[in-house]
DNA sequence: CGCTTCTATGTTAGCGCTGTCATAGTGCGG
DNA sequence: CCGCACTATGACAGCGCTAACATAGAAGCG
């Protein structure tokens, strides 16, 4: 005889559907069961948890208690799939230990908060063939639109991208042309600035004490716009120092040994961030020598770190949660690319600490 | 009578779908569309693209030249709903900014690496209401799995992670009972054992420098610990001195020199952790004290900056990697919960350093 | 009082994919 | 040369939700 079927055993209060099969069953709770407790269409249901469309009070009392008696936490899968719209940013960064990329994060989320839409974060570890991978990854989610630090991508993350249709925010730098919008500052220009101001202070023989290129190619163009500087004024670098790997302060402290072992006899050393900097404050105190007196110190980022030194590091401002700010609230503002690739510039600004 | 209601429009070829409207769409290719280019049914191109079943090798061929010739990103929002899986690992940190937590994010990708599962990272900012709507947010992506710091949660959340099903590892402490798994060390017993190392080595006027209770329990823990410590010799902090805020460099250089100001003179002081302790060690130097001559100082964490100081500072080493990493490699190794909570305890040890 | 205009709710048809079961084709031992 | 175990592929239903349209009442209005 043929299984009963009707009055389908109505699922008292929430709990596994009782199947055929073992009484265990993931989740239980859908949208049908909150709509047949409070006695209303599915669609009801979904639209009062939206905030979409009319409803009377009584119902919507009716639907919320419903809600909370089952315990229903909607399936965002399946209100993605049905609304193809995942309510997701997409974030690509090359790390977290940084504590720049972090500080972006809260401008991202910053910008998200109260829109309803959330970030999904990736960590490439400053790796292409990571990124391509993320890329691919994230874009399977269907964000409504992506944020990438760099523009450094391989020609297939390119490609997925760009075909992709959504927005995207290439940020941190703005020294070439993005796929649709770029924000953050010049490193190139930061590089050349902080050549200038320190020649401005009378400083003659520059040191670079710097980390992986290969990794962080936006340390780079700042040397390269420091170098130019230099040059501008007849100058060029007496010394150079770079580690092979990521920049730490550990890192800092030993390479600007080394670049002293070297003995060309620098007066300003240029760091390539305020983390390496850092390393530099200490060797020196280790070493006896009183900045800027004995040696100048020159930073980037302008880290708190390197505010709450003994003698605040003299460096540069870059402004992080305003670069993820403002880049999500360019997104989201309008969901279409524009016809052409849009920058905007988040500047930056010379802090004159102590050590310079 | 009744509405017309058959023959709907059977959407010819690929692309756009041609409805009454714009003929531009968001993003088009799917499944059924490589499908028809490589002249197969969209389960096999399913099945090729999941590894998943047979397939001839000239079928695979085609069929992946098809999805390079057309670009095709598989859409997860489908693929999750219809499999009812989604390979996702729902994670909740209270900050990124804090170091600690984006090395245990480290150690969480490093387990999920390879596994095909990607990690889902919310921020609650200490803040347990936050917490609550991360953890109906991220439960809506039906994860597989979850991972959240701590063991304080609202009623709610608590009852939302309960009636998930779903796997959950409670990390970075292990002082309570916890819903499924708890991977960390015991902040109480941390705390205590700082006590007696430092008892141990001679230090009997104990100083507390800290930052907010509220949000940061397990600093609370280890002060406690401390505290019992100090009790079982028949002492007692001589100072204490906390900020409202969260911790941090700047914060714990103020603070060390507001508790000296209270003119106590504690032998040693215990910092809530390792970013308040460098504070420390940066006011010791601006006020020309010398650890742990005039006054010791000890910090927690084991932090990089804190060992790349000039004078490397005394600390406690917790296992930040290792518990994200054991806690996913727990979390899939098994993917129902226990008959009974679990508890995995991954250590810390003394860095005896030179403030102390 | 017939007609429009709201408001509140329901019906229907998928979103793009995958699990399940079915169906051809293929080799192979007896 | 038949049955059996495979391998390779397909048909179909449905995951849980929402857009779009349909419908039923309640006002509003001249």
């Amino acid at each position: 005889m043929p299984v009963t079927k009707s009055t389908k055993l109505k699922r008292e209060g929430a709990g596994p559907r009782s199947g055929t099969r073992l009484p265990e069953r993931r989740q239980g709770v859908t949208l049908a069961d909150v709509a047949r407790l409070a006695e209303v269409s599915e669609i009801t249901v979904s639209r009062i948890l939206r905030n979409h469309g009319p409803a009377a009070p009584a119902t919507r009392d009716r639907v919320l208690a419903a809600v909370r008696e089952t315990g229903y936490v909607p399936n965002r899968l399946a209100g993605g799939l049905a609304s193809s719209g995942s309510q997701l940013v997409g974030v690509i960064v090359p790390s977290l230990t940084n504590i720049v990329f972090p500080e972006v994060l809260g401008g991202i989320r910053a910008a998200l908060d109260g829109s309803g839409f959330q970030a999904v974060i990736g960590v490439s570890d400053y790796d292409l063939a990571t990124e391509e991978e993320l890329v691919a990854s994230l874009l399977a989610w269907r964000p409504e639109a992506m944020v990438i630090a760099g523009f450094d991508h391989t020609p297939a993350a390119r490609a997925m991208l760009e075909g992709s249709g959504v927005r995207i925010a290439e940020i941190m730098e703005i020294d070439s042309t993005p796929i649709d919008l770029a924000v953050g500052h010049s490193h190139v220009q930061a590089g050349f600035d902080t050549g200038q101001y320190l020649l401005g202070r009378g400083y003659r023989r520059f040191g670079y004490v710097g980390h992986d290129w290969n990794a962080d190619r936006r340390a780079r163009l700042r040397h390269d716009g420091l170098v130019a500087a230099l040059a501008s004024a007849g100058l060029s670098l007496v010394a150079t120092q770079r580690t092979e790997g990521p920049s730490s302060v550990a890192a800092g402290r030993e390479q600007l040994a080394a670049l002293l072992a070297q003995g060309a006899k620098p007066d300003v050393v240029v760091f390539s961030n305020d983390d390496m900097a850092t390393g530099g404050v200490f060797h020196c105190m280790a070493a006896g020598l009183v900045p800027p007196r004995d040696l100048a110190l020159f930073g980037f980022n302008g880290l708190d770190i390197g505010q709450a030194l003994p003698t605040p590091l003299s460096t540069m401002r870059s402004n992080r949660f305003l670069t993820g700010r403002t880049a999500v609230e360019m997104l989201l503002a309008q969901r279409t690319r524009p016809t052409q690739p849009q920058v905007i510039d988040t500047g930056y600004e010379i802090l004159p600490g102590a050590t310079a």
